[in-house]
DNA sequence: GCAAAAGTGTTACTTGTACACCCATGC
DNA sequence: GCATGGGTGTACAAGTAACACTTTTGC
């Protein structure tokens, strides 16, 4: 078969940027890295696309292999390509943006990877360009969030309507109105109200809905307005 | 130095979809290929990742060498990576989305390489993969264009109010009202009336205005919303 | 003077925002 | 019975959408 005369090859990582949502804040999967260079520093989850992989596939294989998920929202983010930013050898990394229910992951597989659920505003220092990763994931997230009904990726199957508006103000770390944001939400006609209420609550129990799944995947692409002006993201 | 141990690196191409606007339709800059396999069919202009060079600065060069621009609206777009889209042997390629002022690029360099503007409308089918990163970039265009003032990217420094308003009616491929689309225009602040007027023209001549570079920057992230709801994007 | 395109203003409607009171629950 | 959080309605402001007439120009 034809190759191309081409001398050189590149090695080309994947890395994965993984949220969760505790009820309180975003967090961010991060491992301690296991191999050379930076060994033992704070990373995002990576690894190699295999020569016999698609693109998603590595992803997917890469998430799955440290939270025991498949079928979660993941979508590619960006790629990184600077000469110079891993300094074993070059490297392009291609990102990927996960969203995964905190609740549903495999514990013990996260704590064989030396991986923790870190929230935004405590990550450590990541190494090589991860951070820059990890920044254009975080206005990703809010500049999608603002137009996409994607936040429900981050909660249960079975969610309230306070829960939801938590999460909204996490990701744009603002308060919202709550009469306001409930009116909105419900106006989606995205949510079906399952009839019962939330039993963990020490006040009154608030309803618990479910995502209209059909619904769902139709208004995917009608725009919402969540973004707050001040949190519009600012760079590009 | 290290080297991670792992046998497979990979081709790296770079794809770019560059836009023009002719005042009348949206244009793709295409190539007849000059190489095999596929040599003499439809392409978008792309070439190999250097060692030495960014992602950025390989998608600047092969536009370069194109078009003879530099300094152009560039972002990338998406990396495209399906294990047999090169029939040829493993590509990987990083697809970068230009818009540039049709009337400056080098028509002669164009012409060199066998490149032509063809309306969206009337493209041929291209190679590979290369109609599915045309349809994302379309698709890229709207969403963009509906949020971020980056239409000026495809006029000349000055540019009539009509004349942008076509530019929108062509992106969306639907008819605009003149009075709203005006009003909205202006109360950007984002354009400056030069005071000349437009001397090209056969009737009433248009204002000649140009962008306010500095409030431009400032507000490129402030939304906008010429998009028309029925021209939402569709498909993810 | 007429055809073709540019410029401009008002009104109705829709959507967003601000704000306050009552209800259910656990202690 | 009280503190905590959940649920709802209304009035005002802002933005969007629909629509018609006048002006400039080349022929």
């Amino acid at each position: 078969m034809y190759r191309y005369p081409v001398t050189s090859r590149i090695l080309l990582a994947i890395d994965c940027i993984i949220f969760g949502f505790d009820g309180k804040d975003i967090k961010l999967l991060l491992v301690k890295r296991n191999l050379e260079p930076e060994m033992g520093k704070w990373s995002l989850m990576g690894g190699f696309l295999r020569e016999d992989e698609d693109l998603e596939v590595g992803a997917g294989r890469i998430i799955f292999y440290l939270t025991g998920l498949k079928n979660i929202y993941v979508e590619q983010l960006e790629t990184f390509g600077k000469v110079n930013r891993d300094p074993a050898e070059r490297t392009v990394s291609v990102v990927f943006f996960a969203l995964i229910q905190i609740d549903e992951h495999d514990s013990e597989a996260v704590r064989n990877h030396n991986a923790s659920w870190i929230s935004l505003d405590q990550r450590p220092e990541l190494i090589f360009d991860h951070n820059e990763m990890v920044g254009r994931a975080i206005e990703h997230l809010r500049y999608k969030a603002a137009l996409h009904p994607i936040g429900f990726e981050l909660l249960p199957e079975l969610f309230t309507i306070p829960q939801l508006q938590k999460l909204y103000e996490a990701i744009y770390n603002t308060p919202l109105d709550r009469r306001n944001f409930s009116r909105k939400l419900l106006s989606t006609g995205l949510l079906i109200d399952t009839g019962s209420k939330n039993s963990n609550s020490t006040t009154k129990k608030a309803t618990l809905y479910k995502l209209d799944t059909i619904r769902y995947k139709e208004k995917f692409h009608a725009f919402w307005n969540f973004m707050p002006d001040s949190m519009k993201p600012v760079k590009i």
